[in-house]
DNA sequence: AATGAATGAGTGTTCATTCAT
DNA sequence: CATGAATGAACACTCATTCAT
């Protein structure tokens, strides 16, 4: 029944599908197949739309990274100060987990493999510049530029940190807000230490 | 060619080319064909020392833990202060990228797959806590518990964080030396906070 | 190539092939390689299509069973007589042979390997039954019900015991005939010594 | 340590090794080192004095022949009767199954392997004519030739058909016993019937 | 004489991809 | 558009054999 439009809605059934199985079975252990059947298509589709597995997987993980920037942009409203603005930051990067919560163990596993695939190393680069502009952004309000610099990467780093300590660890909710709390309290610090 | 007393020193070569193996393709794309190509050896030998690729992954898993507790301890003799054992920690951890170029991407490799491995989860969270109370330790010398233990989880964080940073950015000696120099100075900024 | 309609058509082209290679190789050295050159098909539909190697050997068990049975129920229409069922059941399990030369040897295989495999010994447990109870339904309508199982009981033995020896010596048509013969006579003299 | 004289144990050694694993396993899935490893030696042993496993096999096989003929030699002492003989015949065959449970599953993996393997399919012609002749000698003492080549044909297969299903059906040795007696007395019934 | 380390061809199975329908 | 049957290379693993000791 070749209906018109589908398209995308097919496209994105098949990413939600994906995000799904690398969770559950981790990356290398989900095929095309545990892909297909969690959508409820054809294994064939995948081809179809993404050239491949490897097309669907890239797809994936675009589509992470432009929820993480959603996900910022829907908290950054004009006229927040930089101040919460940061705190938006760290939030945004806690919550993609929180909105689904398999999706942390996907990141990891995406990032991985990144470092032998150039288009994902590509994407990752994209993602940990962006948060570093990001908090770049911030912090040049609150300080000198020098030292800007030094709080965004050092934020970057412990922003990074605490969610890898998280998520290797299987932490719960509780412990992702804990995590979440150390993160904007490390930042408060940094602001306190450098600020003007 | 029966050898008597070859068990360690092949057990040892397979270690190794399972590192470099994991290193060049990553865990995902090591076959037990690259690794016993790159030992020299032939493919049978991994199940006869190993029981299987698994076995072989989860003593090479062990053999960089401890290579990780040994980089640390040839570091610590008696007689340093607990401020001196803190940044050896931090070199400790840094180290073992530095001694073996591609040991480092290997670690990720592992840890993704820790996910969704039991033992190698079990090995993951023996290594977390390795770092958090060797950090513990030496900052208790210095603190209060209640700020010791937030130091030592901030610092664990923020080694993991830088360090996972640069690894995923693919970064060069002094990329790495940098971020090792950022992680000794938060360091030294959380002893002048919460020092006595 | 996906034609609608085909499982049925390659289910039935994988068995033959298989019965084939083991009349030919022995089960022993039936490999799904074997199999699938022979049917002319991809070693991956054996497990496509069967689950994999034992799914397929099973399934040809369960084939010649149901083979012998329809073989069986060929030959005795309405109306025969209780010597003339007999005769025809002796007939049916000595002309699974004849149709296929090769399917005797296949036979031994499996039950041979039937002594280690739950599955096929529940289906060889299956054929030794019906074949007791065939026997003995015909000869108590000839005997009493006591005689009449240890008629069925001996006639089951030399049924299997003629056609074991044929197979072992690897019997010419001409062999197997007479093997029949002997089966036939030999419950034609317990019907003698035994009937009302 | 080399002793001399040792090379008839150990192959004996191994011989009953070989049973045991046949047993326990099956043919196909007894291999060089279950045999071994059941002998308490190395794999290398296996080659050496045997030439490989098919040399093990061929000889476990002759091992067993040879039981039954000792076995036939010990009951058929001088001065018995022909009839008493017959039943002494039945009783070594059923008897090497008694003496070592476990052989009976041994006999039939062999037989199966026969059928594709020319030196166990000559070893196997040997033994079903060796019954043959034993049963012939003894019923041409009873009845005229021509009826006592019919006899002996029908009490070899009887004898194997009986024995075939205990072992299929996995019998104890109360069936084995029942068997055993329901060959004799169809001796018997042939002396009766054929008998001058 | 006896070992067992080492080999590598061969096994059953998995799975991304293709393509006729 | 969409399917899923079919492929076959690649995989981890097994195992009879070899041979230096």
């Amino acid at each position: 029944m070749p209906k018109v439009g589908m398209e995308p809605v097919r496209r994105q059934q098949l990413i939600e599908a994906t995000l799904q199985s690398v969770a559950e079975l981790g990356l290398q252990a989900t095929t095309i197949n545990s892909i297909s059947k969690k959508a409820g298509m054809s294994s064939g589709i995948i081809s179809h739309y993404f050239g491949g597995k490897q097309g669907l997987i890239e797809a994936t993980v675009r589509y992470l990274l432009s929820s993480l920037q959603r996900s910022l942009l829907q908290r950054t409203v004009q006229g927040c100060t930089p101040e919460q603005r940061l705190m938006f930051i760290v939030e945004a990067n806690f919550a993609v987990v929180q909105q689904q919560r398999d999706t942390t163990r996907t990141w990891l596993s995406f990032w991985a493999h990144s470092m032998h695939d150039a288009e994902l190393h590509r994407l990752q680069r994209v993602n940990a510049r962006r948060l570093y502009s990001n908090l770049l952004y911030s912090f040049k309000q609150l300080m000198a530029p020098g030292k800007a610099r030094e709080a965004a990467e050092l934020s970057a780093a412990m922003i990074d940190g605490l969610w890898l300590r998280a998520v290797l660890n299987k932490a719960d909710d509780a412990q992702f807000d804990s995590a979440q709390d150390l993160a904007k309290r490390y930042i408060q610090s940094l602001i306190q230490q450098f600020g003007v």
